[in-house]
RNA sequence: GGACCCUUAGCUCAGUUGGUUAGAGCGCUUCCUUGACAUGGAAGAGGUCACUGGUUCGAGUCCAGUAGGGUCCACCA
């Protein structure tokens, strides 16, 4: 067997072991129905994406989850891909086009796409290599693509479905309309920002009655040539005479519009009226309809205003529109008055500019199985980790409104409906809808927009299954997986694409049956958003997100992982700091150089199974640590069995690391250096930390799946030829019947014993320390027993806690007369001084703490002196509390007796 | 304008149905290269649990309110 080196070095123990992995296929998801199936699918990032520490947090979690499960014995499946982000991807391959001094016109539909696909070739997908190096275990054959040949067809298919049921129609409407990249967008990809601008009072001239003015306070002055009429509430009597006169257009093409009344009008506001432009806000598009008003559009798509506006304005951008617009009203004495003003603007997420309301035609879904949606969820049968962000769920889908689906891009599902040519687009009559187009192509033409991306996304998760082809779906084992175990995801996507995946898998997966079968996922854990030190999201602008590879040739791969995961609470966002990182790599050394210690002390026997090492314990040797630690091994197994149960990572590595350099590195394997130098205990206490070991190790493999893999390796667990993943994990109840069947009663009480030991050793190193002792070992000490189960105590661990203390040695003596001592819960110790006692010093130290215990006995008292207490709490506090008075005044008894004898 | 979350040690955070003297990591102080690990070990310092009330024998924990911070939703020009 290969030596342990000095120090674990990351960089190639990774290498190896992925690369091992990948060529044993232990990443394949096989369909074996003698095993639970677990499934999950990635929340596919972008093709143009790189690996964020969102993504490492994501991914880790999703890996931890996946190998968790292979360990339980489920056949587990982890699929993986990446979405085509149509603006997002688009965007990237037309700045590439623009340094050629190019736009994607230029090129045309048909050689843009092109062009599209062979960056995606050459470029796309780094981030599935990435996720490579983190250690994700996905089924990599099964790389799924939004835009594959394969996924095309099923999104066409299910855009057919919708049209056919009913559920998809072509519209004019009101769309948010982004004038960078010249598309609709769905409203949630629009998000309010808090701009501060200047609210404009204008005043229009009553058309018969030369010297009356209506003003209007609007933000948009430049969209006044789009003006039909003027609104008021038809309430307000400081209008009421006016409603049905006219008014004259105060900018561009002069016109007379009409006084109309109508309650949408809020009196409060502003002077009470209203300009209304139907074509630029959504609020005068309803009001202009409701009026029969026309539509005037001032507006090119690019956001540049049009001839519409009058000459003075034509041409100019928006924003350079408004300047002009002001000054123009300003020389014609429209412009009563200027005030700042701070409003929310709708601004594209993508391209971050404000959006236009336009009016455009568009397809749109009605979402189909709305009330079920909610009631999966409602119900449990998808169950949300944690719970609150089902009320966001709830709320969204309450409140839904029909989704904008087209988008006015190149790269994406062109929709698969075609027009005859020449016909009516607008009459459905001349329509054809299939997936595979008309058997006359040359007398149509087919529909140019293409879906939006998240049209395809919500498919995920049967669409990557082979689904609805059932030949497809046997060979990528669709009954088997479908639904998945569980999704792992951020909660600013909920409505972009949980809501959403779970409404299309309502309504596609297996028709008439139950709800739990058709869901696409049981569970939903919703991670945390990564912030930097200030608390600021990290983002590419900013600049403040480190490279998570960087990292990882820093603190290596299963360091970046533990750290990130210990600094994860269940929901909450996440501070990064890179010292917690490094906290990762610590334990990662730790874990390693306890190996390694346990290596350098010897072969003894059998590591292969469980068994094995189970059949090398001698409950005849058994001690309180070794019964105490595997105690500690059975509850940390029980605790991270309760943390995946309910989705605590974090909670579960804290306890491993707690166990493990706590309880085991700290105190266990210190006292064994003790009990390996007899060949009597040996044996066993080797057999012991060899149990401890591979049951942490199999423990930890989730976490970090590489050095745990190496270290298995190293030590001889399993059978050969085999991974640490092929192993099963003993849960707490086997392993204790296990034991008990090999005659290995585990004695609880001995964790006590133990504790005291601890406690013990510990005052005992503290006096040294105060006494300016703590770097020498030759000191003695002398104990007198608080009685003879004590003094049996102390004597069978005499060796250990003689050695832990750093003393030469610990002698019993019942009187001891000037020497610093501190009562402990096994008796009072003494530091053997011999004669140098600083009287005063010793006084003023047992006086500090008899007044602390004073305290609490007098809390205590207080309590059981309480009448109400004795009466309704539980008796088990209450003897509680009387064992805890009777210790703290049998502690004062002795510390006033050692105070007297200091004189 | 609604909804949700957060406020505990210098910093970042745990604290599971209310129950002994509130914990961890990092940082800080002192000491230590004792037969794995200085990426380490030992001993310490450090908290009126944001505030105000209430419920209770008992509140960091439950309830109401206040203040501060954050997130999401919402067509007031």
């Amino acid at each position: 067997m290969a030596e342990i080196t000095k120090s674990y070095e990351s960089r190639d123990v990774e290498r190896k072991w992925y690369a091992a992995w990948l060529e044993a296929r232990r990443f394949s998801g096989v369909v074996d129905p003698a095993r639970e199936p677990y499934s999950i699918v990635i929340p596919p990032p972008n093709v143009t994406g790189v690996l964020t520490m969102g993504h490492v947090l994501n991914n880790t979690i999703q890996d931890i989850l996946i190998r968790r499960a292979r360990l339980e014995g489920c056949s587990a499946m982890w699929l993986p891909g990446t979405d085509h982000a149509g603006i997002a991807t688009q965007t990237v391959v037309e700045r590439e086009l623009r340094k050629q001094k190019k736009t994607r016109r230029d090129l045309g539909r048909e050689k843009f796409v092109e062009r599209v696909w062979e960056w995606r070739h050459e470029k796309g997908g780094i981030i599935l290599e990435q996720l490579r190096r983190l250690g994700a275990s996905c089924d990599w054959d099964r790389t799924a693509f939004t835009m594959d040949p394969a996924y095309s067809r099923r999104v066409l298919h299910v855009f057919v479905e919708l049209f056919k049921r009913g559920h998809i129609y072509r519209g004019k409407r009101m769309v948010n309309w982004c004038p960078a990249t010249q598309t609709a967008l769905s409203d949630e990809e629009v998000i309010m920002k808090p701009v501060n601008g200047s609210l404009y009072r204008v005043r229009y001239e009553v058309a018969d009655q030369p010297g009356r003015f209506v003003e209007v306070k609007t933000t948009r002055p430049e969209t006044i040539p789009g003006d039909v009429a003027i609104a008021v509430h038809p309430d307000d009597p400081r209008y009421a005479d006016l409603i049905g006169k006219k008014v004259r257009r105060a900018l561009g093409p002069a016109a007379e519009i009409p006084i109309i009344a109508d309650s949408a009008v809020d009196r409060e506001f502003g002077t009470g009226a209203l300009k209304i432009t139907p074509a630029h806000d959504k609020v005068d598009y309803d009001v202009g309809l409701r009026h029969k008003l026309p539509i005037i559009d001032v507006l090119e798509p690019n956001g540049v205003l049009n001839a519409v506006a009058g000459p003075a304005l034509a041409g100019l951008e928006r924003f350079a529109g408004r300047k002009r617009a002001v000054e123009l009203l300003r020389e014609s004495g429209a412009l009563v008055a200027e005030e700042p003003y701070a409003n929310n603007v709708g601004y594209s997420e993508r391209a971050d500019v404000p959006i236009e309301p336009r009016l455009t035609e568009q397809w749109w879904l009605r979402y189909p199985r709305v009330e079920e949606a909610k009631a999966a969820v409602r119900d449990g049968h998808i169950k949300f980790h944690p719970e609150r962000w089902s009320k966001v769920y709830l709320h969204w889908l309450e409140n839904i409104q029909d989704w904008c689906i087209s988008r006015q891009l190149w790269w994406g599902h062109r929709i698969p409906v075609w027009y005859r040519k020449g016909a009516d687009r607008s009459d459905p009559k001349n329509w054809h809808v299939s997936v595979d187009g008309p058997a006359d192509p040359e007398n149509w033409e087919q529909e140019e927009d293409v879906l939006d991306t998240w049209a395809s996304s919500w498919l995920w998760p049967f669409a990557t299954l082979g689904w609805p082809d059932e030949a497809e779906m046997k060979a990528a084992g669709f009954d088997y997986f479908y639904p998945t175990a569980t999704l792992v995801t951020g909660p600013d996507i909920i409505f972009f694409w949980v809501a959403r995946m779970i409404m299309a898998g309502l309504e596609f997966v297996r028709p008439g049956e139950p709800i739990e079968r058709r869901i696409p996922f049981q569970n939903v854990y919703f991670t945390g958003i990564i912030r930097d030190a200030q608390g600021r999201k990290m983002s590419k602008s900013l600049g403040n997100s480190p490279d998570p590879l960087d990292l990882i040739d820093k603190y290596g791969a299963d360091g970046l992982r533990f750290g990130i995961i210990s600094i994860a609470p269940q929901g909450q966002d996440i501070r990064f700091q890179e010292d917690r990182i490094e906290g990762g790599k610590n334990f990662c050394n730790k874990l390693w150089n306890a190996c390694r210690f346990r290596q350098l002390s010897g072969e003894a026997g059998d590591n292969s199974s469980f068994n094995a090492i189970l059949a090398r314990l001698d409950p005849a040797k058994f001690d309180a640590d070794d019964h105490a630690i595997l105690d500690r091994l059975l509850s940390t197994t029980r605790e991270v069995n309760r943390c995946f149960n309910d989705f605590e990572f974090s909670a579960a590595v804290q306890a491993l690391y707690g166990f493990f350099w706590g309880d085991f590195c700290d105190w266990y394997v210190e006292v064994s250096k003790a009990k390996m130098q007899a060949e009597d205990t040996k044996a066993n206490c080797l057999a012991i930390q060899d149990l401890v070991l591979r049951q942490t190790l199999l423990l930890l493999l989730p976490f970090i799946p590489f050095i745990t893999e190496e270290l298995w390796s190293l030590l001889g667990f399993g059978e050969p030829g085999t991974f640490i993943q092929d192993a099963r994990l003993e849960n707490a109840s086997r392993i204790a019947t296990s034991s008990l069947a090999r005659g290995l009663v585990l004695d609880r009480t001995q964790v006590t014993t133990v504790e005291w030991l601890k406690t013990f050793v510990s005052q005992a190193r503290a006096l040294k320390a105060e006494h300016n002792l703590a770097s020498r070992r030759d000191v003695k000490f002398f104990v007198t027993p608080r009685d003879e189960a004590a003094w049996a105590t102390i004597e069978a661990n005499l060796a250990k806690v003689t050695r832990m203390a750093g003393a030469e040695a610990i002698e019993r003596r019942d009187a001891v007369e000037n020497a610093p001592a501190v009562v402990t819960p096994l008796g009072t110790l003494y530091l053997d001084l011999a004669s140098s006692v600083d009287a005063g010093a010793e006084r003023a130290r047992l006086t500090k703490e008899l007044d602390a215990l004073a305290k609490h006995i007098a809390g205590t008292e207080a309590r059981l002196a309480n009448k109400a207490f004795t009466d309704k709490a539980p008796a088990a506090v209450i003897e509680g509390a009387r064992k805890q008075l009777a210790d703290q005044q049998a502690k004062r008894t002795e510390l006033e007796r050692l105070l007297k004898a200091l004189g």
